[in-house]
DNA sequence: CCGCTTCCTTAACACAACTTTAACGCCGTT
DNA sequence: AACGGCGTTAAAGTTGTGTTAAGGAAGCGG
């Protein structure tokens, strides 16, 4: 998972730009809202991979959101709350609620509460439906989570940059992209005008992805670049 | 989920009484134990659903307790501990536990994160994956609970390294992993770029698991990293 | 306290893989 | 017919890897 996503919502300000700070200097993305209502709105349209929530919120009551959450998400949800009684904790820790720090609470704890929440989720992302990142395209598939291509289910062994290449044109299947543009993402450096050495890797390439069919999957636009074709395989 | 069974790892009689008390109250099935030995061998041998476990025990670290668990399981761990520090809290939980209760605590409250911990487990079974301490792979066979690795049913001996790398690996099968992340999760520090050490231990694991087969377990993606292969022996 | 073993690191070197460069034939266009 | 861009092949050059062996550190038993 990279960069995950959090959701802060609290109305008070101070301790609301407390937390967006800290989640900065870790680099974690960030949305922060101060009212109930629009908790909900964020964590339906944006996903986040977890919920900061204070439970003294304006609109809604703290409770209430963590049910509503929790039926339709398992999205993780620390709770930030001033009030320290048993049964508050208690109430939203049943609710659905998977942690409650009391304020004041130290945000190096907080970020260590984080880590455990995103361990979860990264757990379930991994154990749970495998193979999110494949990609297919007729016989051809790429599983970029493993690193490895596939041809009619037979692996084929790649070099790295026949690895990025192919990885940069299946990113754009049906696109044509630039020689320049292929230059620069694969070889980082821009400066060298590179252009042979595509052309054999473009070959290479073809051979190794093409030559087990007759198909063609990769178009040339002479003077401009290349192109990967998307072939519909029902039939 | 019919009548969890719960752990509690607690040499202070007083402590332990009251938890066990409280989770008769509850009607949870419990085994309890003094000592970091026992602990392991009882979630080991028993099995339980959740751990709740004390940091101060006459014999091992409870840190040390945690991470070896975590080598093979992911039961919920909940600490209790009368250190308060945030130190303490964060090492223990970037270790692995997953909740972390100050003592004195309330045992409501503690009931309540338990019952967290049940819901999480609770899903966990229903949605598959479950926790399973032992590896196979063609002929490779890891005990992780044991420690220990075999190939054809023999027994090999691996270093402390070694045996790291090949869970790492196994951990993974299929996956390609860079070299700086094995770097990162076998040696602990990020900073020495010691690939030449990755690679002779490469090279002794290969012929420890490789050579009593002709088969090939690890492919290596030059330039990138290594990846163990999933072998499929039925046939 | 000493010697043993085991383990980890480092260095060296041969070898394999990868990348680039060069050469040449093909095809389309002008 | 000549030119330029492209595909293809082969060879040279560069980088990365496998392997071995030696030196040093840490743990163990006497």
């Amino acid at each position: 998972m990279n960069n995950p996503l959090i959701l802060i919502v609290e109305d008070d300000k101070p301790v609301r730009n407390l937390i967006s700070l800290t989640l900065e200097s870790q680099q974690y993305r960030q949305i922060a809202v101060e009212t109930g209502g629009a908790a909900i709105l964020a964590s339906l349209s944006q996903k986040p991979d977890i919920m900061i929530l204070d439970l003294g919120l304006p609109d809604l009551d703290g409770v209430e959101i963590i049910k509503k959450t929790r039926t339709w998400s398992n999205l993780p949800i620390i709770i930030v709350s001033s009030r320290s009684d048993d049964a508050d904790k208690i109430e939203a820790l049943d609710a659905g609620a998977d942690d409650y720090l009391t304020k004041p609470f130290s945000v190096d704890e907080l970020l260590a509460r984080i880590r455990v929440a995103l361990r979860r989720v990264q757990f379930m992302q991994e154990h749970g439906q495998p193979g999110v990142s494949v990609f297919e395209n007729g016989p051809l598939k790429i599983d970029f989570a493993a690193g490895c291509a596939f041809v009619s289910n037979e692996e084929i062994h790649l070099s790295p940059i026949e690895y990025k290449l192919l990885c940069l044109l299946a990113h754009n299947v049906g696109k044509v992209l630039t020689h320049n543009l292929i230059l620069k993402e694969v070889w980082q450096n821009t400066l060298p005008n590179d252009t042979p050495s595509l052309r054999v890797y473009m070959a290479t390439l073809r051979r190794k992805i093409e030559s087990p069919l007759g198909q063609k999957l990769i178009q040339t636009h002479v003077g401009i670049g290349y192109r990967m074709m998307r072939i519909n395989d029902e039939q």
